[in-house]
RNA sequence: GCCGGCAUGGCGAAAUUGGCAGACGCAAGGGACUUAAAAUCCCUCGGAGUAACAUCCGUGCCGGUUCGAGUCCGGCUGCCGGCACCA
């Protein structure tokens, strides 16, 4: 008998068998150290899935199979993120209802998960668009609601014209559309938004007690962006009327010599009939508004500007009045909508001032304001009692203390992260739970009513209006106010895609529970998530997002840590074999299960880990796949070629590895951890014989990576058990280090020859070896040796002259 | 402009605290086995140089620190990702 290693029987056995005896099931909960990883649950298009997919699961597949076998109860869950527009539009144009795709969707993904032999306990299953899960999801919009932070407002709001939503900031980024990538236009409409901004600093803050890349990090700071200033305020000339600004910059008060307003400031139409020239501003304001986000930040390099007739500002620290402008270069959404310009010391504003000839003053010596606006530090003048200070720190505290001594302003911060546009005109999303009553106003649906169920409708197409398919169904739209018992309406749009996946790690503690969003109790045991992998185009979306609910629920009371994830980690892209994202219009998409079916899922997982850096993009490379698999053949063949003896010779390569693995499995270096095995492989074949322990040692270590195989070979082998069960191996640290070494021998800096030696040889037997190699006494001969360099098991250097 | 990252053979990539650059794999070339192919096995494989050694050069560029630099420091260049008239 020998073994046979014919993976397309082999794979599917095991992937029954473990599913059978559900060998991947978590305990709710458990006396054994808990490990919970948690990979980005899939939005299941139609396309299926990719090889990018299978690379992003397989880092904490790894892991996860490696801390069960260590003895911990893992949970390790996937779910579906079902809910969003691809479907939805897919629907409309084949007339299908979303529930029908949505569900084909699921299932052909379970299957290609299935294929790859994911250890996910399938169990615990999510689907966002399930009434059972949405009810939640429903239940942490009233608790957001009615603690404040979800309401309505009606403001410019992101507009994409292709597919007729509003989208919030994170959805929007450079201005175009994220989801078909058309120019956003901004629109004035009254819409839901959810106050993450009143959550900036514990988002800051939390980054602190976490444990996440630097990359992400800075990321997520940059994206919330705060910045400390201060806020001032100017007077309009003749009125009474304050014009609020935020600056950073405060000591710079003192070189004002005009202010800026954005198109949309209300100032305008304040004092509309005090301004002349209000027709070339109406003008103005007009033509800004036909600009999409993209002409007016990236199009747009000469500044221009109206200035406003008929009214001054007057600079609050020396009584002077100053012009006052409108211009695009201001923007609403910032601050105040309105800026002190300080033309010395900011190249917008001394652009500005150049083109409309306004005065520049100095008051930060250093630059040449003949040239550009200077934004170092210097000395400052022409500041009165803020002259003649040098460091910028003690001349903004001083300033800061006048401002609010003479009550004209205060210190503050701002942030670039605004609030979270929060629902969409469309029907494959979660109803919003609320009733708007003539009488009460906005009423939140009773909690007993929850789930508030997506009707059922003819038509998925949304309405020119920007409206909701919701708003047509009668029925719906129709209902009592739960507090009057009056006749009143329901909200009829919909929650963002991104609402479901703020919370579905929480629902995998306790996927069936009909109580709450999960039991208190096995909360409690299972979070934080201690570690969570996916892609960076996440990190200002869903992962922010999903902190921000977190928080939020935290302070409710309803979850028991204040940071979901303990650690997050980010896979690189799985690029094309020519080298650029994988496209279905480039058609270089590799298909998982095609790489199943002609090399199996173990070559498929090995490869994805073996082809580089974890967390760097690499091209895919089919040669390099069969390498993979020609790996594992050799293994299986080596099944046959055992003995009950351990071989002395493989003992410390054996215990190297074992160390090598188990520590690069925790780093993510699955290329390395996988390169060590490869070359263990090689001594195994070279020595000829390998002892039988030795062998289901190495074969262990392999199992997380191709677990099949090994199964196989445990069983081959008579053991008991599935070998994805048994025990991690050990090292034995003295094993691991070699009695004796080769290092290298240098004259002057310069590798000439090695020296076997004992690792913690002394230096004058070094000395004595390493001038005695022949090498090394013909360089040095005739030469004085001024100095010798020892590192004991690395280098011996000899300085000759 | 700001933030983060990267730059090593024909290719994907390795290289604890600075210590034999290129592990591991792919491709390529040569050979064995075979009627033949596939599969498998053996050898070579950064460049120049040599019969073979020796030797010299070599980690984007310029400079520095050091006995010794892919690694540290200063100054560039190029590429990737994110943000961006953010006051």
């Amino acid at each position: 008998m020998s073994m046979k290693y014919n993976f397309r029987e082999v794979e599917p056995k095991w992937q029954t068998r473990w599913e059978a005896e559900k060998i991947f099931h978590a305990e709710d909960i458990s006396d054994k150290p808990k490990f919970y990883g948690l990979v980005e649950f899939p939005y299941p298009s139609g396309a299926g899935m990719h090889v990018g997919h299978i690379k992003a699961y397989t880092g904490l597949e790894i892991v996860s199979r490696k801390r069960r076998m260590q003895g911990y109860n893992v949970l390790f869950p996937i779910g579906f993120d079902a809910f969003g527009l691809p479907a939805e539009n897919y629907a409309i144009k084949t007339n299908q209802h979303p529930r029908v795709i949505t569900d084909a969707n699921i299932k052909h993904f379970s299957e290609q998960l299935k294929s790859v032999g994911f250890s996910f306990d399938w169990d615990r299953v999510v689907d966002t668009t399930d009434a059972n899960y949405y009810k939640w999801t429903q239940w942490i919009f009233l608790k957001l609601f009615e603690n404040g932070l979800a309401y309505r407002d009606k403001t410019l709001v992101n507009y994409c014209p292709h597919c007729k939503v509003v989208l919030s900031n994170e959805d929007s980024q450079g201005g175009k559309c994220d989801i078909c990538h058309s120019d956003i236009i901004q629109k004035e409409k009254e819409v839901w938004y959810l106050r993450i901004t009143k959550y900036a600093d514990k988002l800051l803050e939390g980054l602190d007690q976490v444990d996440f890349p630097e990359n992400i990090r800075a990321q997520e700071e940059n994206w919330i962006g705060k910045s400390k200033g201060a806020f001032v305020n100017f007077s309009i000339a003749g009125t009474d009327e304050t014009l609020r600004i935020y600056t950073t910059r405060p000591d710079t008060l003192f070189g004002v010599t005009f202010m800026v307003i954005a198109p949309e400031h209300p100032l305008i139409d304040k004092y509309a009939d005090k301004i002349s020239n209000i027709d070339a501003i109406t003008a103005y304001r007009e033509e800004c508004q036909k600009k999409t986000e993209f002409e007016r930040v990236n199009l747009v390099k000469e500044k221009t500007g109206v200035r406003i007739e008929g009214i001054t500002a007057v600079n609050p620290v020396n009584g002077k009045e100053i012009p006052l402008f409108i211009a695009d270069y201001v923007m609403m959404g910032y601050g105040t909508g309105a800026i002190m310009a300080v033309p010395a010391h900011d190249q917008r504003d001394y652009d500005f001032a150049k083109a409309f000839g306004l005065d520049i003053i100095e008051v930060i010596k250093g630059g040449d304001i003949e040239k550009e606006a200077y934004t170092g530090d210097g000395m400052m003048v022409n500041s009165d009692f803020l002259n003649g200070y040098t460091n910028k720190k003690d001349s903004i505290e001083r300033m800061l203390e006048f401002l609010e001594e003479k009550g004209i302003g205060e210190a503050g911060v701002q942030y670039k992260m605004k609030d979270w546009a929060f629902n969409r005109q469309r029907y494959w999303g979660e109803p919003i739970p609320i009733i708007h009553c003539p009488n009460c106003g906005m009423v939140g649906v009773p909690y007993e009513e929850l789930p508030l169920l997506l009707p059922e409708v003819e038509n998925f197409k949304p309405g020119e209006d920007g409206e909701s398919p919701l708003a047509k169904i009668e029925s719906f739209v129709n209902c009592t106010c739960p507090k009057c018992g009056g006749a009143a309406k329901r909200e009829t749009d919909t929650m963002p895609q991104w609402a479901g996946s703020s919370w579905y790690f929480l629902r995998y503690i306790d996927p069936k529970n009909d109580k709450a969003l999960a039991d208190p109790e096995k909360l409690k045991y299972w979070l934080p998530v201690d570690w969570y992998n996916g892609g960076m185009e996440h990190v200002t979306r869903h992962l922010i997002y999903s902190r921000f609910w977190h928080h939020f629920l935290y302070d409710i009371g309803v979850v028991p840590t204040f940071e979901p994830y303990a650690k997050r980690s980010a896979q690189g892209l799985v690029l094309g074999a020519d080298g650029t994202k994988m496209s279905k219009s480039v058609g270089n998409v590799v298909d998982p299960v095609e790489v199943v079916n002609e090399f199996g899922a173990d070559t498929l997982r090995t490869y994805v880990l073996f082809m580089g850096d974890y967390g760097a993009s690499s091209p895919w490379s089919e040669t390099s796949v069969r390498g993979c698999k020609r790996f594992l053949d050799r293994i299986a063949r080596l099944a046959d070629n055992l003995q009950d003896e351990d071989v002395k010779s493989l003992e410390s390569g054996l215990h190297k590895t074992i160390k090598k693995v188990t520590n690069d499995i925790e780093d993510m270096k699955f290329n390395t951890g996988i390169a060590s095995m490869m070359a263990l492989l090689n001594d195994f074949e070279a020595a000829g014989k390998v002892g039988k322990d030795q062998y289901l040692t190495f074969v262990k270590l392999l199992t997380p990576f191709a677990p099949h195989l090994c199964e196989e070979i445990w069983e081959y082998l008579g053991q008991e058990g599935f070998i994805s069960l048994a025990p991690w191996p050990e090292y034995d640290e003295a094993k691991t280090i070699d009695t004796t070494v080769e290092i290298s021998v240098q004259v002057n800096g310069k590798p000439r020859d090695v020296l076997s030696i004992a690792v913690d040889a002394d230096e004058e037997t070094a000395k004595a070896a390493g001038l005695a190699l022949p090498k090394i006494a013909k360089l040095t001969e005739g030469k004085r040796i001024v100095k010798v360099i020892y590192r004991p098991g690395k280098i011996l250097n000899f300085v000759a002259k």
